[in-house]
DNA sequence: CGCGTCTTTGAGAAACATCAACAGCGGTGG
DNA sequence: CCACCGCTGTTGATGTTTCTCAAAGACGCG
């Protein structure tokens, strides 16, 4: 089932979505595999990742799965669209939200300060999302791999002596699903990498970037 | 250059945006190939498409591009991120746009109505934007294509006798680049899809969809 | 009519998927 | 404590899809 990352809290930082409105911050704790939406669900709120990491899976009707995108500390997911939710969401180690009820989506007079925060996040998410196209579009299997190292190394990397450290709360096959590829060969352009002295596996979810410059370079595509 | 498309200029709707505040609706006219908005550039404004289509596309540093939407009437174009849109945005096709400006992004309590509605438009973008992710990560390439012409399909079709009819004012390369292919590529697929009968080209910019069930399998992966 | 651009078609090459076997690791139970 | 089991991840061999390169055809435009 669901391993137990040991796991990289991200240090706490503001809720982005919290108004004096609203000043009592309820946090709500989530287990590692537990389900926050389901797609098709009727959309009752959306919610602030404070601590964690969080994915969002859409599968179609002949089981083919696309790893939407994964939600860490700072994201909000949970948009709906026509009141649903559109994608799966479950914890990928155990996760700390707030929440928002969906109500602040619609009102906008209630509290117009949050609806503009929601809006200000909804159109980050488009552009996030933008850039997931450019991978899974127009870039090769060594390419998206080390892209999404870059992304994951630029937002949560820690420093380790020079180099910088990460940890990956999901599964080969979530990155294969996540990057259009399979574990195979997500698994292979691991090795590559390792052997080519970029990046270094401490243990299967830890990664150390030994060659920050040259993993930016191989993202760009400059083989 | 751009060919211009005897075009199928869909039928006035009423304005998405538009609300009882802002009661004069201001036109805008573009002609074909014309750049609303590249990316980097300051956001000024956000626009709804009333006829024509706009392209959405970004480029990577090494050339490689990447067609991130088609903006259809209906469609609002333009979402920025941190005050700078993040595409190109140039006309297929003679095309009429209502502008709005990108304040009523940002002052929630200036038009709390027309605040309210474009977060709607944005969230159902996201919606359509994990569509586009299913399409890219999961399918094949004749996949690809016959999703593609089932959505224009359903949502611009006119009936031609017992078939539904319409325009691509796209060229074949804005095709691939929006699913992830190659213009050969999508080439032999409309070949395949012609063999079988599933369309007809009346000429290379007007798709008649002769088996609108047979193209709805594929799309869905039924081989 | 001729030219340039876009599209189609073909042949060969490359990337990635698929299938299969094996290794590593944690958990369980004897 | 060790053997076994199941799961995830890795590696290898092979197959398929799609890309690349090349050439010819179609179409609009001057």
């Amino acid at each position: 089932m669901y391993v137990t990352i040991p796991g990289e809290r991200h240090a706490a930082r503001p809720p982005l979505l919290q108004t004096k409105a609203t000043a009592k911050t309820q946090y709500h704790h989530i287990a590692t595999g537990t389900h926050l939406f389901r797609e098709g669900e009727e959309a009752r709120a959306v919610y602030e990742v404070v601590t964690g990491v969080l994915r969002l899976t859409r599968v179609t009707e002949d089981g083919r799965r696309q790893v939407i995108a994964f939600g860490y500390p700072g994201d909000i997911v949970g948009f709906p669209s026509d009141g649903e939710y559109h994608t799966d969401g479950d914890a990928l180690c155990p996760t700390t939200l707030i929440t928002y009820m969906r109500s602040a989506l619609e009102i906008g007079a209630g509290n117009a300060e949050l609806h503009r925060r929601l809006l200000q996040a909804a159109l980050r998410e488009i552009s996030a999302m933008q850039d997931h196209f450019m991978m899974l579009g127009c870039k090769s299997a060594s390419e998206k791999l080390a892209s999404f190292l870059c992304t994951l190394s630029d937002r949560f990397g820690c420093p380790l002596g020079q180099f910088i450290q990460f940890t990956l709360p999901m599964s080969r096959s979530d990155i294969a699903d996540f990057l259009g590829l399979t574990t195979e060969t997500i698994s292979r352009s691991f090795t590559q990498l390792r052997k080519s002295g970029v990046i270094a596996l401490d243990n299967i979810h830890t990664v150390i970037v030994l060659k920050p410059d040259v993993l930016l370079a191989l993202a760009e595509g400059e083989d």
